[in-house]
DNA sequence: CCCCAGGCTTTTC
DNA sequence: GAAAAGCATGGG
């Protein structure tokens, strides 16, 4: 057992709590009412018992620091009003999106820690997301620091993150059994690992708002497995970037379909991207525009796609 | 055997 | 430069 200790704190909600980063809450534990997550290298419990307030009990020393009844409104980025990332005139040209919206106000993007949101996503690569999150899981379960705490007078085991230096030192094709036996994702990640523990990619510089979006997807992608898409979720999930549009597979189909993307209907590659990110601009507020996405990416799955998995 | 999944890299035109 | 093909793996 772990000497812990623990920190808990309740938060008022005007809805059900989605995830805002979709690999944070089940990958260790859940049930009905439980879901246990990463924040920061340590195990948190989301406790959602009623519609109005979570509870979230933190173990970990980092937030001795800063009291948790300010840092957590801080990690669901409860500055943000969503509302904002539409601009008026959305409401009216696509009447049908926006009913269908609604409901998913209550979600939040976190703000991540960014090696974690770097390694998830790289373990996201032409693969669903119920694999994706079983890597996830293992890479928590077989490299992470393991956490021994009591919940309700009941024994609960957590697994917190590997730090960057303990996966710079795996063996790929002993990692390899944590992403889908993909040996060369394996690699990747370890050499995205040595790049973050050696400081050749230093996430507190790319913090800086005053990075343009640009610089900062450049030094990601000069990581080998890390493209576009890749380095757009880093900055949106894992630096607080929230104008930053991650375009994926599903993205794709809800700018063809819902908003008549004609350049949503080639292949996505790069140049396609890059002018699909510029249209993005135009359809929601540029600053918010990663925020509006994620909603309608949730939106697009599982009212449309009628997908399970998150 | 097909297609799909929160893409990236290399080759070819 | 940009489009096309190649790559890798499990699930439906």
């Amino acid at each position: 057992m772990h000497n812990i200790k623990i920190n808990a704190v309740r938060l008022s909600l005007t809805d059900t709590l989605y995830s805002g980063q979709s690999f944070m809450w089940n990958y260790l534990y859940d049930n009905r009412n439980i879901s246990a997550g990463i924040l920061c290298d340590t195990p948190v419990l989301i406790s959602t018992e009623s519609t109005e307030e979570i509870e979230i009990i933190c173990a970990s020393s980092w937030m001795g620091e800063m009291p948790p009844e300010e840092f957590f409104p801080d990690y669901f980025s409860f500055d943000v009003d969503v509302r904002n990332a539409f601009p008026e005139k959305f409401t009216f040209r696509y009447p049908c999106v926006w009913e269908q919206l609604q409901k998913y106000f209550s979600l939040r993007i976190l703000r991540q820690d960014p090696f974690e949101a770097m390694i998830t996503f790289m373990c996201a690569q032409g693969i669903g997301m119920r694999i994706i999150r079983n890597q996830v899981s293992l890479l928590a379960r077989t490299y992470g620091k393991r956490y021994d705490i009591m919940y309700r007078d009941r024994p609960l085991t957590l697994y917190g993150f590997p730090s960057p230096v303990l996966l710079a030192g795996c063996d790929p094709l002993e990692l390899s059994i944590c992403t889908n036996n993909n040996r060369t994702r394996a690699r990747n990640i370890i050499l995205a690992s040595r790049a973050v523990a050696e400081g050749n990619v230093d996430f507190n510089a790319l913090r800086d708002d005053n990075i343009p979006l640009e610089e900062v997807r450049r030094r990601l992608c000069e990581l080998n497995g890390i493209g576009l898409k890749i380095a757009d979720c880093i900055a949106l999930f894992g630096l607080g970037r929230f104008d930053a549009f991650p375009v994926d597979t599903h993205v794709r189909q809800y700018l063809a379909e819902w908003f008549g993307s004609t350049a949503a209907l080639r292949p996505l590659t790069p140049s396609t991207y890059l002018t699909l990110d510029a249209e993005a601009r135009t359809i929601f507020n540029p600053a918010l525009a990663g925020y509006a996405g994620h909603l309608l990416f949730h939106c697009w799955r599982k009212e449309v796609k009628k997908l399970r998995w998150f």
